[in-house]
DNA sequence: TTGTCATTTCGTCGTTTGACGAAATAACAA
DNA sequence: TTGTTATTTCGTCAAACGACGAAATGACAA
Protein backbone atom coordinates (compact mmCIF):
# COMPACT_ATOMS: atom_id res chain seq x y z
CA UNK A 1 0.00 0.00 0.00
CA UNK A 2 2.98 2.62 1.14
CA UNK A 3 4.32 2.07 -2.53
CA UNK A 4 0.79 2.13 -4.15
CA UNK A 5 0.65 5.30 -2.60
CA UNK A 6 3.49 6.61 -3.35
CA UNK A 7 2.94 6.39 -7.14
CA UNK A 8 -1.04 7.56 -6.57
CA UNK A 9 0.87 10.94 -4.61
CA UNK A 10 3.23 11.39 -7.28
CA UNK A 11 0.89 11.32 -10.06
CA UNK A 12 -1.59 13.53 -8.32
CA UNK A 13 0.20 17.20 -9.81
CA UNK A 14 -0.31 17.43 -13.16
CA UNK A 15 3.18 18.94 -13.90
CA UNK A 16 4.82 16.10 -12.80
CA UNK A 17 2.49 13.62 -14.91
CA UNK A 18 3.86 16.03 -17.91
CA UNK A 19 7.43 15.00 -16.90
CA UNK A 20 6.42 11.36 -17.23
CA UNK A 21 4.77 12.24 -20.87
CA UNK A 22 7.99 13.98 -22.10
CA UNK A 23 10.43 11.20 -20.98
CA UNK A 24 8.55 9.01 -23.30
CA UNK A 25 10.81 9.25 -26.26
CA UNK A 26 13.44 9.29 -23.99
CA UNK A 27 15.88 10.52 -21.52
CA UNK A 28 16.24 13.89 -20.62
CA UNK A 29 18.33 15.93 -18.38
CA UNK A 30 17.69 18.55 -15.97
CA UNK A 31 18.41 21.44 -17.50
CA UNK A 32 16.05 20.10 -20.62
CA UNK A 33 13.38 19.43 -18.24
CA UNK A 34 13.43 22.70 -16.83
CA UNK A 35 13.84 24.06 -20.17
CA UNK A 36 10.15 22.89 -20.99
CA UNK A 37 8.41 24.57 -17.84
CA UNK A 38 8.20 27.45 -16.34
CA UNK A 39 9.76 27.21 -12.98
CA UNK A 40 12.75 27.16 -11.37
CA UNK A 41 15.27 24.21 -11.33
CA UNK A 42 15.23 24.04 -7.33
CA UNK A 43 11.62 23.00 -8.08
CA UNK A 44 11.95 20.97 -10.96
CA UNK A 45 14.00 18.89 -8.76
CA UNK A 46 11.80 18.36 -6.20
CA UNK A 47 9.04 16.79 -8.57
CA UNK A 48 11.75 14.68 -9.70
CA UNK A 49 13.23 13.42 -6.91
CA UNK A 50 9.46 12.75 -6.05
CA UNK A 51 9.23 10.91 -9.14
CA UNK A 52 12.33 8.92 -8.25
CA UNK A 53 11.15 8.02 -4.92
CA UNK A 54 7.93 6.26 -6.04
CA UNK A 55 10.18 4.13 -9.13
CA UNK A 56 8.59 6.18 -12.11
CA UNK A 57 11.70 6.91 -13.58
CA UNK A 58 15.20 6.18 -13.33
CA UNK A 59 18.27 8.35 -13.14
CA UNK A 60 21.96 8.42 -14.10
CA UNK A 61 24.66 10.69 -14.11
CA UNK A 62 27.43 11.54 -17.05
CA UNK A 63 29.88 14.24 -17.17
CA UNK A 64 28.20 17.22 -15.17
CA UNK A 65 24.60 16.19 -16.47
CA UNK A 66 22.48 14.06 -14.70
CA UNK A 67 19.67 11.88 -16.86
CA UNK A 68 16.22 11.11 -16.20
CA UNK A 69 14.41 8.18 -17.57
CA UNK A 70 11.04 5.97 -17.88
CA UNK A 71 12.24 2.37 -16.01
CA UNK A 72 12.78 -0.69 -18.06
CA UNK A 73 10.70 -3.94 -18.18
CA UNK A 74 12.38 -4.55 -14.97
CA UNK A 75 10.20 -1.89 -12.82
CA UNK A 76 7.60 -3.26 -10.68
CA UNK A 77 4.43 -4.02 -12.29
CA UNK A 78 2.34 -1.41 -10.48
CA UNK A 79 4.88 1.38 -12.14
CA UNK A 80 4.31 -0.58 -15.61
CA UNK A 81 1.18 -0.39 -15.40
CA UNK A 82 0.82 3.71 -13.58
CA UNK A 83 2.91 4.44 -16.74
CA UNK A 84 0.96 2.83 -19.70
CA UNK A 85 -2.16 4.34 -18.02
CA UNK A 86 -0.76 7.98 -17.95
CA UNK A 87 0.36 6.93 -21.55
CA UNK A 88 -2.74 5.37 -23.13
CA UNK A 89 -4.87 8.40 -21.18
CA UNK A 90 -3.05 11.71 -22.04
CA UNK A 91 -0.73 10.68 -25.00
CA UNK A 92 -2.94 12.11 -27.42
CA UNK A 93 -4.04 15.63 -26.04
CA UNK A 94 -3.10 19.01 -26.50
CA UNK A 95 -1.15 19.97 -23.86
CA UNK A 96 0.92 16.91 -24.78
CA UNK A 97 1.60 17.90 -27.88
CA UNK A 98 2.32 21.03 -27.23
CA UNK A 99 4.63 19.68 -25.03
CA UNK A 100 6.01 17.38 -27.38
CA UNK A 101 6.65 20.12 -29.81
CA UNK A 102 8.54 22.83 -27.03
CA UNK A 103 10.20 19.53 -26.50
CA UNK A 104 11.50 18.92 -30.19
CA UNK A 105 13.05 22.49 -30.03
CA UNK A 106 14.74 22.06 -26.94
CA UNK A 107 16.28 18.76 -28.52
CA UNK A 108 17.80 20.65 -31.34
CA UNK A 109 20.01 23.08 -28.63
CA UNK A 110 22.89 22.05 -27.85
CA UNK A 111 22.74 21.28 -23.91
CA UNK A 112 25.08 24.12 -22.70
CA UNK A 113 23.15 26.63 -24.09
CA UNK A 114 19.89 25.42 -22.57
CA UNK A 115 21.18 25.51 -19.04
CA UNK A 116 23.45 28.56 -19.26
CA UNK A 117 20.35 29.95 -20.93
CA UNK A 118 18.40 29.34 -16.99
CA UNK A 119 20.97 30.19 -15.10
CA UNK A 120 20.86 26.90 -13.12
CA UNK B 1 -6.02 16.39 -18.44
CA UNK B 2 -8.84 18.08 -16.18
CA UNK B 3 -10.42 14.46 -15.40
CA UNK B 4 -7.42 12.28 -15.70
CA UNK B 5 -6.23 14.55 -12.89
CA UNK B 6 -9.70 14.56 -11.00
CA UNK B 7 -8.91 10.80 -11.04
CA UNK B 8 -5.13 10.79 -9.89
CA UNK B 9 -6.02 13.20 -7.21
CA UNK B 10 -9.31 11.31 -6.08
CA UNK B 11 -6.28 8.05 -5.74
CA UNK B 12 -3.92 10.03 -3.92
CA UNK B 13 -5.32 9.52 -0.94
CA UNK B 14 -5.23 5.94 0.92
CA UNK B 15 -8.71 6.33 2.54
CA UNK B 16 -10.38 7.02 -1.02
CA UNK B 17 -8.62 4.03 -2.24
CA UNK B 18 -9.66 1.70 0.63
CA UNK B 19 -13.24 3.16 -0.22
CA UNK B 20 -12.80 2.28 -3.76
CA UNK B 21 -11.54 -1.47 -2.34
CA UNK B 22 -14.42 -2.12 -0.31
CA UNK B 23 -17.20 -1.72 -3.16
CA UNK B 24 -15.85 -4.19 -5.28
CA UNK B 25 -17.94 -6.43 -3.77
CA UNK B 26 -20.94 -4.47 -4.34
CA UNK B 27 -22.63 -1.26 -3.35
CA UNK B 28 -23.08 -0.21 -0.08
CA UNK B 29 -24.34 2.89 2.01
CA UNK B 30 -23.02 5.94 3.71
CA UNK B 31 -23.52 4.25 6.99
CA UNK B 32 -21.52 1.06 6.16
CA UNK B 33 -18.81 2.68 4.37
CA UNK B 34 -18.93 4.91 7.88
CA UNK B 35 -18.51 2.06 9.89
CA UNK B 36 -15.97 0.12 8.26
CA UNK B 37 -13.35 3.65 8.94
CA UNK B 38 -12.89 5.60 12.29
CA UNK B 39 -13.75 9.14 10.84
CA UNK B 40 -17.13 11.44 10.89
CA UNK B 41 -19.81 10.99 8.50
CA UNK B 42 -19.05 14.31 7.17
CA UNK B 43 -15.43 13.49 6.35
CA UNK B 44 -16.27 10.13 4.50
CA UNK B 45 -19.37 12.13 2.87
CA UNK B 46 -16.53 14.57 1.66
CA UNK B 47 -14.28 11.53 0.47
CA UNK B 48 -17.64 9.95 -1.73
CA UNK B 49 -18.13 13.55 -3.03
CA UNK B 50 -14.56 13.38 -4.63
CA UNK B 51 -14.79 10.22 -5.73
CA UNK B 52 -17.77 10.33 -7.28
CA UNK B 53 -16.87 14.25 -9.02
CA UNK B 54 -14.18 11.99 -10.38
CA UNK B 55 -16.58 9.18 -11.91
CA UNK B 56 -15.34 6.00 -9.97
CA UNK B 57 -18.17 5.73 -8.17
CA UNK B 58 -21.73 6.13 -8.90
CA UNK B 59 -24.73 6.45 -6.64
CA UNK B 60 -28.34 6.03 -5.71
CA UNK B 61 -30.47 7.01 -3.13
CA UNK B 62 -33.14 4.54 -1.76
CA UNK B 63 -35.68 4.93 1.15
CA UNK B 64 -33.57 6.70 3.76
CA UNK B 65 -30.41 5.59 2.28
CA UNK B 66 -27.80 6.98 -0.29
CA UNK B 67 -25.74 4.02 -1.60
CA UNK B 68 -22.81 4.37 -3.77
CA UNK B 69 -20.73 1.34 -6.44
CA UNK B 70 -18.26 0.72 -8.42
CA UNK B 71 -19.14 1.82 -12.41
CA UNK B 72 -20.13 -0.58 -14.97
CA UNK B 73 -19.07 -0.97 -18.38
CA UNK B 74 -19.88 2.32 -19.66
CA UNK B 75 -17.46 4.14 -17.57
CA UNK B 76 -14.96 6.12 -19.40
CA UNK B 77 -11.63 4.21 -20.50
CA UNK B 78 -9.44 6.27 -18.14
CA UNK B 79 -11.73 5.42 -14.90
CA UNK B 80 -11.91 1.60 -15.75
CA UNK B 81 -8.55 0.94 -16.10
CA UNK B 82 -7.72 3.14 -12.69
CA UNK B 83 -9.78 1.08 -11.11
CA UNK B 84 -8.41 -2.11 -12.67
CA UNK B 85 -4.92 -0.74 -11.91
CA UNK B 86 -5.59 -0.37 -8.15
CA UNK B 87 -7.43 -3.60 -8.01
CA UNK B 88 -4.65 -5.32 -9.29
CA UNK B 89 -2.18 -3.77 -7.09
CA UNK B 90 -3.88 -3.76 -3.90
CA UNK B 91 -6.64 -6.81 -3.88
CA UNK B 92 -4.12 -9.03 -2.19
CA UNK B 93 -2.01 -6.59 0.57
CA UNK B 94 -2.98 -7.28 4.39
CA UNK B 95 -4.85 -3.84 4.79
CA UNK B 96 -7.37 -4.74 2.13
CA UNK B 97 -7.95 -8.49 3.80
CA UNK B 98 -8.42 -6.49 6.67
CA UNK B 99 -11.36 -3.97 5.42
CA UNK B 100 -12.99 -7.11 3.58
CA UNK B 101 -13.41 -8.91 6.91
CA UNK B 102 -14.70 -5.72 9.07
CA UNK B 103 -16.91 -5.05 5.95
CA UNK B 104 -18.17 -8.84 6.41
CA UNK B 105 -19.67 -8.00 9.64
CA UNK B 106 -20.85 -4.68 9.03
CA UNK B 107 -23.09 -6.36 6.47
CA UNK B 108 -24.40 -9.23 8.85
CA UNK B 109 -25.70 -6.21 10.52
CA UNK B 110 -29.27 -4.43 10.40
CA UNK B 111 -28.48 -1.04 8.56
CA UNK B 112 -30.39 1.14 10.73
CA UNK B 113 -28.70 -0.79 13.68
CA UNK B 114 -25.47 0.45 11.89
CA UNK B 115 -26.82 3.98 11.66
CA UNK B 116 -28.22 4.69 14.60
CA UNK B 117 -24.35 3.03 16.24
CA UNK B 118 -22.96 5.86 15.15
CA UNK B 119 -25.42 9.37 15.41
CA UNK B 120 -25.18 9.82 11.86
C1' DT C 1 43.86 23.98 -5.71
C1' DT C 2 40.50 27.11 -7.20
C1' DG C 3 36.66 28.37 -9.85
C1' DT C 4 32.64 27.20 -12.52
C1' DC C 5 28.45 25.16 -13.21
C1' DA C 6 24.46 21.53 -12.91
C1' DT C 7 21.84 19.86 -9.49
C1' DT C 8 20.02 19.24 -4.84
C1' DT C 9 18.83 20.65 -0.20
C1' DC C 10 16.92 23.87 2.97
C1' DG C 11 13.87 27.39 4.88
C1' DT C 12 9.98 30.26 3.90
C1' DC C 13 5.49 31.48 2.32
C1' DG C 14 0.86 31.15 0.49
C1' DT C 15 -2.52 27.51 -0.95
C1' DT C 16 -4.68 23.12 -0.67
C1' DT C 17 -6.03 19.17 1.86
C1' DG C 18 -8.20 16.30 5.27
C1' DA C 19 -10.03 16.15 9.65
C1' DC C 20 -13.83 17.82 12.75
C1' DG C 21 -18.43 19.53 14.64
C1' DA C 22 -22.40 22.39 13.81
C1' DA C 23 -25.92 23.56 10.88
C1' DA C 24 -28.59 22.69 6.59
C1' DT C 25 -31.13 19.49 3.74
C1' DA C 26 -34.13 15.91 2.34
C1' DA C 27 -36.93 11.98 3.03
C1' DC C 28 -39.58 9.08 5.83
C1' DA C 29 -42.60 8.21 10.26
C1' DA C 30 -45.81 9.61 13.47
C1' DT D 1 -47.69 19.07 10.27
C1' DT D 2 -43.84 17.86 13.24
C1' DG D 3 -40.11 15.10 14.56
C1' DT D 4 -36.55 11.84 13.32
C1' DT D 5 -32.77 10.41 10.81
C1' DA D 6 -29.24 9.80 6.87
C1' DT D 7 -26.46 12.59 4.38
C1' DT D 8 -24.31 16.87 2.80
C1' DT D 9 -22.58 21.51 3.28
C1' DC D 10 -20.04 24.95 5.70
C1' DG D 11 -16.47 27.05 8.55
C1' DT D 12 -12.36 26.15 11.10
C1' DC D 13 -7.91 24.38 12.06
C1' DA D 14 -3.54 21.87 11.66
C1' DA D 15 -0.70 19.51 8.39
C1' DA D 16 0.97 18.77 3.75
C1' DC D 17 2.08 20.68 -0.70
C1' DG D 18 4.15 23.38 -4.39
C1' DA D 19 6.43 27.39 -5.48
C1' DC D 20 10.62 30.26 -4.70
C1' DG D 21 15.57 31.92 -3.76
C1' DA D 22 19.72 31.13 -1.19
C1' DA D 23 23.05 28.07 0.15
C1' DA D 24 25.22 23.43 -0.17
C1' DT D 25 27.03 19.73 -2.94
C1' DG D 26 29.73 17.46 -6.27
C1' DA D 27 32.03 17.03 -10.63
C1' DC D 28 34.72 18.94 -14.21
C1' DA D 29 38.07 22.73 -16.11
C1' DA D 30 41.70 25.76 -15.49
Amino acid sequence: MREFMAITKALSDPNRVRILLALRRGELCVCQITALFDFAPSTISKHLSILHHARLILSRKSERWVYYRLPEKTAPVAVREALDWVHKSLAKTDETKADANKLKKILNTDLAVICRRQKC
